[in-house]
DNA sequence: AAGGCGGGGGC
DNA sequence: GCCCCAGCCTT
């Protein structure tokens, strides 16, 4: 026998049963969160607003679902469909955004909005999906599953931690992913594709914890080889993440009357299309080049953020201009500070 | 294939 | 402090 055989042979019946009790523990302890339908609901042909679950999945990208939820409320609140988005301002798209982080994803998201309601429709399957603007592999996945009821996988990671311990995954952690996808792919129930995306999610989240995972409560328990060796918080086995190096900065809040001194980042790279206080570039060693009107300024203190790659001590100074340098403008300081990412929040708090 | 890209909460 | 989280995109 080739060892593909074997391989798909061996999946085949490795898992007999799993979905079927996923599914049944599913059915009594689904979580129940503001872009889902019910499982009762869904046993009734109800399918969610494929809008609602677009913008959910890609908030929750790297997000936990308590940050994610209130985001979530204020977007459907503000726009209620895919073209109220797509017809927003792009600044007021981003000032909603802030200090949820990834800015790229909200970037994507009115691309995303704008091309769908260009199109007059959303695309139904994976690989459609898959195409649009901030939408990869376990986002079309989820999609196509929970809103049109297609037979995909999503695998997040969530997913990939539960399987990690269902098959004891010891090799590399790429390479175990992708045996996992494969996995998943061949598992998802073709009747009730979204409630098995939805029961494996909500399994990681709240049985097959990162940390001090509830094993005695677990409906697959009995499929699972860590849980066998005993050693279930071993698993996954992850690369090691390189350490983060330190940055310096300095940062204006340069007041005339109400008003702040902002600039609107551009579209690429850190903090992108956000609006920003006006600061030195941030390096890792030697002095940053300060602007020729911040001469003169008052250091009151130093606000400390961490981001993704590095961290970050920015130096605050405050000062008054009568005139905004070129590439800045006022804006009132109340609404600024709305609509700043974290970091020029806290040296705004700071600095009034 | 690897690195850039936020932020907050749990322990 | 360190860990992780419903990842995607660019190079």
């Amino acid at each position: 026998m080739r060892s593909g055989e074997k391989t798909a042979h061996a999946v085949s019946t490795r898992f007999d049963g799993l979905p079927a009790a996923l599914l049944d523990w599913y059915a009594r302890h689904a979580r129940d969160l503001p872009w889902r339908i019910g499982p009762g609901e869904r046993a009734r042909g109800v399918t969610p607003d494929p809008y609602r679950v677009w913008l959910a999945e890609i908030m929750l990208q790297q997000t936990t679902v308590p940050h994610a939820a209130r985001y979530f409320h204020a977007f459907t609140e503000t726009w209620p469909t895919v073209e109220d988005l797509a017809g927003a301002d792009d600044g007021d798209v981003m000032a909603a955004w802030a200090g949820l982080g990834y800015y790229a994803r909200a970037r994507n998201l009115l691309k995303c909005a704008r091309a769908v309601a260009e199109a007059g429709a959303w695309p139904k399957t994976e690989d459609a999906l898959r195409s649009l603007p901030g939408i990869g592999a376990y986002t079309a996945g989820a999609v196509a599953a929970l809103a049109f009821g297609e037979r995909a996988p999503a695998v997040d990671g969530n997913v990939d931690r539960v399987f990690a311990r269902l098959l004891a995954a010891k090799g590399p952690w790429k390479e175990e992913k992708a045996r996992i996808a494969a996995l998943v792919r061949a598992l998802v129930p073709a009747d009730r594709p979204g409630e098995f995306a939805e029961a494996l999610m909500d399994l990681g989240a709240t049985i097959c914890t990162p940390k001090r995972p509830n094993c005695l409560l677990c409906p697959v328990r009995d499929w699972c080889a860590a849980h066998g060796e005993g050693e279930v918080e071993r698993y996954p086995v992850k690369p090691e993440k390189k350490a983060r190096p330190q940055r310096r900065g300095e940062v204006y809040a340069v007041f005339r009357g109400g008003d702040v001194l902002v600039e609107r980042r551009p579209d690429r790279g850190l903090l992108g299309g956000m609006l920003a206080l006006p600061t030195t570039e941030w390096l890792e060693s030697g002095m940053a080049e300060r602007p020729g009107w911040a001469d003169g300024g008052d250091a009151i203190g130093e606000v400390r953020h961490v981001f993704t790659h590095f961290e970050l001590r920015l130096t605050v100074k405050r000062l008054t201009l009568a005139d905004a340098p070129s590439g800045f403008e006022w804006m009132s300081a109340d609404e600024a500070g709305e609509a700043f990412p974290s970091v020029f929040r806290k040296a705004l708090k700071l600095a009034r």
